[in-house]
DNA sequence: TACAAAAAAGATAAAAAACTCTTTTTATTG
DNA sequence: CAATAAAAAGAGTTTTTTATCTTTTTTGTA
């Protein structure tokens, strides 16, 4: 559904806004632990989120990533489309090149619910939401 | 969601329940024609679904594949077993090794039923309702 | 029996995705 | 100001996926 950049990065995402504030930032390093992901490749993921605004990072000693209440509107689907683009709003889970309404792949209609339920569970909270049932340990990145 | 051969795969098992029977058997070109596939990659897909027992082969002049009755009976989530094996049954959709309901990802619940749904559009009809369709050029394959 | 058609098998190639390493830049702190 | 910590940048590697090409085997038919 999601490749694994993007799966790295909502969950590196999730562990950032629950860690850090802009005082406490979370190093590349710290990330990749705290997620069980590759540090290198999460720094490179990392390094993408900032271009893309998704979060504040600072260099030097004590630098890190950190979010702000502005990033924590944000939502997954703000992420899938910074690293996957916008194939799961677009494309056709048989792979047509074209496929709507008119001429529909065969699962095309009943693929249609599932979308806009994924849709949903990307867009339907805010990145913040997460972050409590993180700290109750409820729920866990890794 | 699907891998790019399995989107291949099922397009192609779709075509050829629609246009062969035990004496008419289709041709690996006339199937990528069909489906709008590489030709030659098409041929490697076929011969897999051919080991897997979803499809018959026959070489030689005339030869081709077909399905049978017994074949038709088979769903999509036959076909997705054997191409990409369980994945979309047993993976986590943030790539948590471990996601379970004692231990679930931020969306595991949300994403429950989302599965659920995708197993039952693969899993709830056979090959041989598709055809209908399909040859009522309500649906396409390319 | 010779030829041709088609899949099977296997090798190869190209592209994309996943992952790593090195160097540079920036900033903090002793 | 020197040392150090951390991200940025960029190059490089490995693995997987996608796709192609060539040879072999099988089989029907002239």
């Amino acid at each position: 559904m999601f490749s694994k950049s993007c799966e790295y990065a909502i969950r590196a995402m999730l562990f950032v806004a629950q860690k850090s504030t802009p005082e406490i930032r979370i190093g590349a390093k710290e990330i990749a632990k705290g997620i069980d992901a590759p540090e290198h490749f999460i720094a490179k993921i990392m390094q993408d989120l900032g271009k893309k605004k998704l979060v504040h990072s600072v260099k030097g000693p004590n630098g890190g990533f950190y979010v702000d209440e502005h990033h924590l509107k944000a939502s997954i689907s703000d992420i899938v489309k910074a690293v996957d683009a916008n194939g799961i709003y677009m494309d056709c889970v048989l792979g047509l090149k074209v496929c709507s309404e008119e001429t529909p792949c065969p699962v095309h209609f009943q693929y249609k619910i599932i979308q806009e339920n994924i849709i949903q569970m990307i867009e339907n909270q805010a990145i913040s939401a997460f972050t409590l049932s993180l700290n109750l340990e409820n729920t866990y990145l890794k």
